[in-house]
RNA sequence: GCCCCUGUGGCGGAAUUGGUAGACGCGGCAGACUCAAAAUCUGCUGCCCGCAAGGGCGUGCUGGUUCGAGUCCGGCCAGGGGCACCA
């Protein structure tokens, strides 16, 4: 028995059949224990996932097996994010329609997760492509519409011209469409968007509560939120021969302690006055478009030439009619912040400057170093931006001369308030969300446009709005609107012909609330407002960094509309946050520039990497992220074939901390299949000696078994803690102790007798193993379960109790230094006395030895810490 | 440009948060078993000097605080990430 080795293969389908039938992993709302909820993202089915999809799923189950055996009540669902592009480009590259396409990828999918042995319960699996699941999320959208926080308007959207739709700022990465790479074009557009900016403020002081995320990721949020606190107000205009004009022209600025620096003012291309002026100004409609031409593309950005033309307007300075300041049209300010203008204050502001220095314009300092002269300080290339504390000081400002700039803004404000022309206000960067999609594989947008009525909510009666089956992908543009009789359908306030919204969902939305529907999958009404506020927050979530302010900040505004809405009291949908690493891997090039598999390359006799079929010389590149492009991946199935999914587990859990990425070798597998079968020989090791299961502790347990209980019980109390934490390459490296240990004495006792106290200690040494162990590799652990003599399933077994006298010893070693380098060791009892620590830190051969003749100055004992002699 | 994070053996990484640096794993070397190989087992494995006992050096560089610094503080260097005309 001891020398069969362990069969994954077998074991593995036959644990996974076992668990299924036993219904193990199914979850019951009504279960008394406490809840413990995790959730990894829910994937998209884009056909097949390799190894490195793989990672934040056994994650997450290593957490769900824990705290199942922790006694709560787990909830470990799955789902589908099943709408989006890809489904629609396979409809016209391959003429399959994108309803089979996604389904025949999650069916393959689903397959393949069932490989890694989670414990997951899959009677709660959705897919946001279901109708069953889209109803409700249209419900959700007419609930929101009918409260305000939904709301349509014109405004210039970011256009992907490749995908030939729409995209929010949160998906536009360096001027490009997150999914196309396509440099995004301005357009404007009537769009739904979501009234996310109603709660820029709550979501940016919630940030504070979430204590179990990254500091990174509330880092990204807070910034992406971009509060600024500054002053609104407004300029009267004058012509060039000083005729007061009609307009006004509001700016928005933070630095309004720097109003008699101002030089110029600037307003957006996009500034409805602007527009105005360009009606009877061809040259200035020439300007405007070059700017938007010029777009965001990156290349432009990167060149970003300040560039502006006068519009021969001028603004009067607000605190000194005598100062005219020119006012002009430029390419750096943008529409959607603030005002859509400024004023530009050179001396202390980078863009401004260069702005100032190119059109010539003054560049008057106001804000100076207090131990600086003012008549000599000059501005150069570089604003000045100093503007905290005492250090500097305003100059150059009639009666702001002398006060710190945070005095001089409160001055300003208040001047401006009390004269009626402004105010002090918040902005913030955010903006509100657009959702519209022109496309066709999204959840229907459920509204109707009647020329008489406007804008009227499909009732919820009527709802779902399916989509049709009978779409046709042959030609650019939105499917849904090329549709011979969908978008046909009357008013059903009035009953007059009217015309269906042809625009789907940003696929953000699907997944801004799943979570939430998990808790109830089958409700007939959006959520179960118990499940809801029974199971949420999701307790830990776990997924990529590149969600931080896409996915993760939708969410948070999700959970707010719907309670808003009275689907939830809960606010914040996940209380625990956790972005793993990705798992990468070497990638190899023929020289003909072909990409090759994993498998498609060996190492010669020399060691050198070769193509395997023709022996040729291959470049291998450093790991990468594992992507089908580069073919650098690595399947489950052979994974599982060779090893077993326990020993890809194992790995994937092993050496790398997990937030961090890690590196997917062969030797890495294989040192993990050699635990597998490791544990496996131990196991049989120890039966042969141990008592059988569930034998009483001994009365009497001698040193060498208290000593390995030491080590086992410290063991437990510390892979409990790692795996809390989520630190599971120390937890393994804790297990592995605990393995050597059992050898260790194993080896000692070689083939003698064992008395009766270390058998049963050695017992209880594997079983903390097998338990410990459980969580990573779930189908052997339950194997040796089963070897150890139990009948009943491990996934359902209690984590051993630590017993906390184990965890101290009676006898210390301390460590003696003497003068902080260590010369010697001292074993002693643990709370032996200060002055008897001294003394025999004193008689030490290494202490006398590193003393000399030198006389000892102090002794610096640290309890059960460490002794260090001062000479 | 601004902000954040990370730098520890040949490699992945530990270090009770100021107290024996290198746990655990991979790799390597030597040995046992074997006709042989695989598998397995045992020992060694930061660098330098030394037969040894022992000593010196060592956590990116550099200064500081401390009895004591991988850990705290200042300055610098390198790598990674985020934001990028947000007034």
């Amino acid at each position: 028995m001891a020398n069969e080795r362990y069969n994954p293969r077998e074991a593995e389908a036959r644990w996974q059949k076992t668990w299924d039938e036993a219904r193990v992993f199914e979850t019951d709302n009504d279960d008394p224990r406490p809840k413990y909820y995790v959730l990894e993202m829910f994937p998209y089915p884009s056909g097949k996932i390799h190894i490195g999809h793989g990672r934040n799923y056994v994650m997450g189950d290593v957490v769900a097996r824990y705290k199942r055996a922790r006694g709560f009540n787990v909830l470990h669902p799955m789902g589908w994010d099943a709408f989006g592009l890809p489904a629609e480009n396979a409809a016209i590259d391959r003429k399959v329609p994108p309803r089979d396409w996604t389904y025949e990828n999650i069916a393959t999918m689903k397959a393949q997760l069932k490989l890694l042995g989670l414990s997951i319960d899959w009677t709660r699996e959705l897919a946001t492509c279901d109708p069953e699941y889209y109803s409700k999320q249209q419900a959700l959208f007419v609930d929101f519409l009918e409260s305000g926080l939904v709301e349509r308007k014109t405004s210039v959207v970011n256009w992907d011209p490749v995908d030939n739709t729409v995209l929010a700022n949160e998906q536009v990465i360096d001027g490009c469409g997150w999914r196309s790479g396509a440099p995004v074009e301005k357009r404007e557009l009537s769009q739904w968007f979501f009234r996310i900016t109603d709660y820029a403020q709550d979501l940016l002081e919630a940030i504070d509560t979430l204590d179990n995320w990254p500091d990174k990721v509330r880092l990204m949020q807070s910034r992406w939120i971009g509060r600024s606190e500054g002053v609104r107000f407004s300029f009267d205009l004058v012509d060039a021969e000083g005729t007061a004009q009609a307009d006004r022209l509001d700016v928005y600025t933070t630095r309004h302690d720097t109003i008699f620096g101002a030089s110029f003012c600037a307003m957006s291309p996009d500034h409805p006055l602007a527009k105005r002026l360009a009606e009877t100004d061809e040259a200035l409609a020439a300007f405007q478009a070059e700017c938007a031409a010029l777009g965001t593309s990156e290349e432009a950005i990167e060149r970003a030439e300040k560039k502006g033309y006068a519009t021969g307007l001028y603004a009067v300075h607000p605190f000194d009619p005598e100062i005219r300041l020119p006012v002009y049209v430029a390419n750096f300010v943008l529409m959607g912040y603030g005002e859509g203008a400024i004023f530009g204050c050179p001396a202390h502001d980078q863009r401004d400057l260069d702005f100032a220095r190119k059109y010539g314009l003054p560049v008057v300092p106001v804000v100076a170093p207090v131990d600086v002269d003012p008549a000599g300080f000059e501005i150069g290339d570089e604003a000045f931006v100093d503007k905290d504390g005492e250090a500097v000081h305003m100059i150059n400002s009639a009666f702001l001369d002398g006060m710190s700039v945070e005095a001089a803004k409160q001055d300003i404000a208040g001047r401006f308030e009390a004269a009626g022309t402004g105010e002090r206000k918040v902005n913030y960067r955010l903006r509100d969300w657009g959702v519209s999609r022109q496309r066709y594989w999204g959840c229907p947008i459920p509204v109707i446009h009647c020329e008489a009525c406007g804008i009227v909510p499909v009732p919820k009666a009527d709802l779902p709005v399916l989509l049709p089956d009978d779409a046709s992908f042959d030609r650019p543009g939105n499917p849904l609107d090329h549709h011979p009789t969908w978008k046909h359908v009357d008013c059903p306030t009035c009953g007059r012909p009217s015309r269906r919204e042809t625009d789907t969902m940003d696929t953000f939305v699907d997944s801004s609330w799943y979570f939430a529907r998990y808790c109830s999958p089958r409700d007939e009404d959006v959520v179960d407002r118990k499940a809801v506020d029974d199971w949420l927050p999701v307790d830990q979530y776990i997924g990529g960094i590149e969600h931080a302010v896409l996915h993760l900040l939708y969410s948070r505004f999700f959970m707010r509309a719907m309670k808003k809405v009275g689907y939830t009291a809960v606010e914040e949908p996940f209380k625990g946050l956790f972005t793993q690493g990705m798992i990468t891997h070497e990638t190899y090039k023929a020289a003909d520039g072909r990409w090759l598999f994993p498998e498609e390359i060996e190492r010669d006799d020399a060691g050198a990497v070769v193509e395997r079929q023709s022996g040729a010389a291959v470049t291998v590149g450093p790991p990468e992220k594992m992507s089908k492009s580069k073919k650098n991946v690595v399947s489950p199935e052979a994974i599982v074939e060779t090893f077993g999914v326990d020993a890809a587990r194992w790995f994937m859990l092993s050496d790398t901390p997990p937030e961090r990425d890690s590196e997917w070798t062969e030797a890495g597998v294989e040192g993990a299949w050699r635990l597998v079968q490791r544990l496996w020989r131990t196991v049989h090791q120890v039966i042969a000696l141990a008592p059988p299961a569930g034998t009483a502790r001994p009365d009497a347990i001698g040193a060498e078994a208290t000593a390995l209980r030491r080590t086992t019980h410290k063991a437990l109390a510390a892979v409990s803690r790692d795996i809390e934490e989520l630190r599971f390459n120390r937890a393994i490296a804790h297990i592995y102790e605990v393995v050597n240990a059992v050898n260790a004495v194993l080896k000692d006792v070689g083939e003698g007798p064992v008395s009766a106290d270390l058998a049963w200690a050695l017992r209880e040494a594997i079983e903390t193993i097998v338990v410990m162990a459980g969580p990573m590799v779930p189908h052997l652990a339950e194997e040796c379960w089963q070897a150890l003599g139990y009948r009943t399933m491990l996934a359902k077994t209690d984590w051993p109790v630590v017993e906390p006298d184990l965890l101290v010893d009676e006898t210390i070693t301390l460590p003696v230094q003497v003068n902080g380098k260590r010369r010697d060791e001292l074993i002693i009892a643990r709370d032996a006395a200060t002055a008897d620590i001294e003394e025999a830190a004193l008689s030490l051969a290494g202490v006398k030895r590193a003393l000399g003749e030198k006389p000892v100055r102090k002794i610096i004992v640290v309890p059960q810490r460490i002794v260090n002699v001062v000479i």
